[in-house]
DNA sequence: GTCTATAGATCGATAGAC
DNA sequence: GTCTATCGATCTATAGAC
């Protein structure tokens, strides 16, 4: 495997790791590869050399969390109940947010994602995970449980960019952050199946 | 005032109107003056003729919601009453971004503005206005209700950019909006002053 | 007020030495 | 695995003709 002598970071995690930071900071077309490299003290072929296009970089950068969805429709899926979905789907989606929060801030927030990562979304599966919690219907109540679930996740974004709501640390946040979904949606604290 | 035969639009406002919807969609830093005057069918001197510089176009664009944060605050400001604040900011808030929805997208969702509008979102009076909503503590009480709200503005992005929700029509949407809100922060329909 | 032309910088990406 | 050097494209911005 020669592992030899690496004197300083440059392996793919800590490209990985710096794309991230900075995708974060400045968004994605913010981010030159010649920034990244800069960061890190390499050479912008060094970059290069562990992946082939900035569009592969991105695609590394947001495959935990892109995994991290998958897995949690898997686990929404195997909830019976359409509360117990909710509640299933509330948790782990600040989970989520709160475990990967740099990726979830550059999915949510940056406008070139949706160009390279179009087909990833649509594999997700949230159509179907829309249907199973019967999101599908354009009746008054309907609309008005996707309103408030859109406003949820997308709004995980603020206290996880604020510096003065991260210093609550993960636990509180994410205690606060599910309560608010709990009342944004009319959720009780144990839910019940139907 | 010599307002002559104008072929085809490429005044001021015309600049402003098209870089407005493609600063939403592509965002600022993937939005090129090119792609601007390639869209209005001119030439990119044109745009430089009405803008000294990008950074000139982004402020020009964010004035009109910027002014429109502005006049909140004051509007808050002459609130009595803790709920009455907050019920006032919730509604205020909901109306800017229903109404200027392109541009409160930018606000919210560029990384790259924070870098041109530090010292106009400085200057909007954030500060005083989170005072007088008595925002400023750290108690757990306290910490729940600035999540939420936290949760709640950045939120509001989410329904205005899903097409199916926006199906509803701005005052569909809208009520929708200030029924989320007032969940969230726990506020009955007709608050009375503490 | 709009144009062509271009300067100067930076971008993503590649080639080839070590 | 990292480097220097470079290509071609694109970007912001300016100069000057019409």
């Amino acid at each position: 495997m020669a592992a030899g002598t690496r004197p300083r970071g440059a392996g793919r995690v800590q490209v990985l790791e710096t794309a991230r930071r900075l995708f974060t900071l400045h968004g994605v077309e913010g981010t030159s590869l010649q920034a990244i490299a800069d960061l890190m003290g390499v050479s912008k072929a060094a970059v290069y050399y562990h992946f082939k296009t900035k569009d592969d970089l991105v695609r590394g950068v947001l495959e935990p969390i892109i995994a991290g969805i998958a897995e949690l429709a898997r686990v929404i899926g195997a909830q019976r109940g359409r509360n117990a979905r909710l509640d299933a789907m509330l948790i782990g989606i600040v989970d989520l947010a709160v475990a990967h929060n740099d990726e979830f801030q550059v999915v949510m927030g940056d406008p070139y994602i949706g160009s390279v990562l179009q087909a990833e979304v649509d594999a997700l599966g949230f159509a179907e995970l829309a249907e199973s919690l019967a999101l599908t219907g354009t009746d008054p109540a309907t609309m008005a449980t996707r309103v408030a679930l859109s406003v949820f996740v997308t709004g995980l974004r603020g206290p996880l960019t604020d510096p003065e709501l991260l210093a609550l640390g993960d636990a509180a946040l994410r205690e606060h952050l599910i309560e608010s979904g709990r009342r944004l949606l009319g959720i009780r604290r144990r839910p019940h199946a139907l």
